[in-house]
DNA sequence: CTCTGTAATTATGAATTCAAAATTCAGTTT
DNA sequence: AAACTGAATTTTGAATTCATAATTACAGAG
């Protein structure tokens, strides 16, 4: 008979390569955050981990290597990894870029869009309406929501950008939408941002969404950014 | 006696990682773009530079990842590295850009910079004005002013996000210093951000740095040659 | 009892080795 | 002559080994 596969995903062809898969895995734990495991500015002790995956420290230092260019980990010379801690000012200045960067890519957007890429958006808004008693699903359908649009507004590098800025947001455990009435202040924010949208006007677009995210960073932190939102474009 | 050292880098105590050094050196390499050597498209033979530098293939992979989060190169899963292709809309993509995240560091500067820090950018500029006749000192003191503003706008995740879209754009080589004139343009650009920046402007000082973008794009858009000086000017 | 210098241990950075996939090339068949 | 099949080569992805830097432990002196 065949040996039962332990690990299912090692035996069939990897699709993608292993440091990925295991950069994913990495992110997860991070994001996890458990009290004595993977918390920011905690050693990543490389040994220790591969030998939980069953891998060799190679694929695992380049997975290391990917979350760094992230800014998820730092890598001080000669003394390994660590989980990045982000201070106060970091946040802000992390949610200040997702700010300019999204309702540059909602103005894109409202500029830009067809027909039915906008219809597309107000499906997901109309989700989004309907699970104001489901924060998990609210949470995900808002950032399926983010998602297309930053797709819609087609610009990669953007993307990616705002992927990575949104990861090193995720290192920061206080997420707002637990706080009370976080939900409906967002829902109405996007509220604005889909009528802005529809209307196909980007500068109130732009100003729905840097509104939008600024309040969230004022949901998440404590003291309110700059809220300052460029008008080009 | 001493052995007399072949390398003179592998011998004193080496600052940083060799995967980060190698790094830099392929840069180059790829910016240099020689005809049969690191094009855009070029499959990049990690066996061969890996002798060529006298180092094993590990830390090679290594800078070849830190390249690919860049976006220097692609990876094929399977098929090894290569060299980015940026086409017409990438160019323009990446341009865009750059005018958001510079423009918004510009206003950033000019509402917060304390009255040193534009000192410092106006004794920059004024050594811009004495370099109209020396395009490559002109190139240098220009790359200086926009690396200094980012640094006092004080955002370092925007900080490497602007350094990281530069490297992509110097992956085309079609730029634009050479230009009849552009040198002119670039300079009446940069005195009206330094006088928005000066009036603690914050609006102007976006205008301006954004106006001041999309015109190097405009001057990189159309002609092929073959120009090593490419920031924007 | 504390501080300092040195030895032992541990972890990182890099080289080397190994396995498997992709490509190339040769040989056969039609 | 063209095309298909399969073996040989090449090259990537990953594991293992090795060297050296950094940390810790410990002993001895003050």
């Amino acid at each position: 008979m065949n040996a039962p596969l332990a690990h299912a995903r090692l035996k069939p062809r990897p699709a993608q390569p292993l440091y990925e898969e295991v950069a994913e895995l990495l992110r997860q734990r991070i994001f996890a955050a458990q009290p004595n495991d993977m918390e920011p500015g905690a050693w990543i002790d490389e040994m220790k981990l591969s030998a939980e995956y069953g891998i060799s420290r190679t694929p695992l230092r380049e997975a290391i290597k990917v979350l760094a260019a992230e800014g998820l980990v730092t890598m001080k010379m000669r003394r390994g990894a660590y989980v990045t801690e982000v201070n106060e000012k970091d946040l802000r200045d992390v949610f200040h870029l997702l700010a300019v960067l999204e309702a540059d890519a909602a103005g894109a957007v409202a500029k830009t869009a067809t027909d039915v890429q906008l219809q597309e958006l107000e499906a997901l808004h109309h989700q989004l309406q309907k699970s104001v008693k489901n924060h998990i699903q609210f949470f995900l359908i808002n950032e399926a929501f983010h998602i297309r649009l930053l797709q819609i507004a087609d610009n990669k590098w953007r993307e990616q950008m705002v992927a990575d800025l949104r990861k090193v947001m995720k290192l920061n455990r206080a997420q707002s939408l637990l706080k009370a009435g976080r939900i409906e202040q967002s829902l109405a924010e996007h509220v604005a941002i889909m009528a802005a949208l529809s209307k196909r006007n980007p500068g109130s677009a732009q100003a729905a969404m840097c509104a939008h995210i600024t309040s969230g960073l004022e949901a998440a932190g404590e003291s309110p950014a700059s809220n300052r939102f460029n008008t080009f474009n």
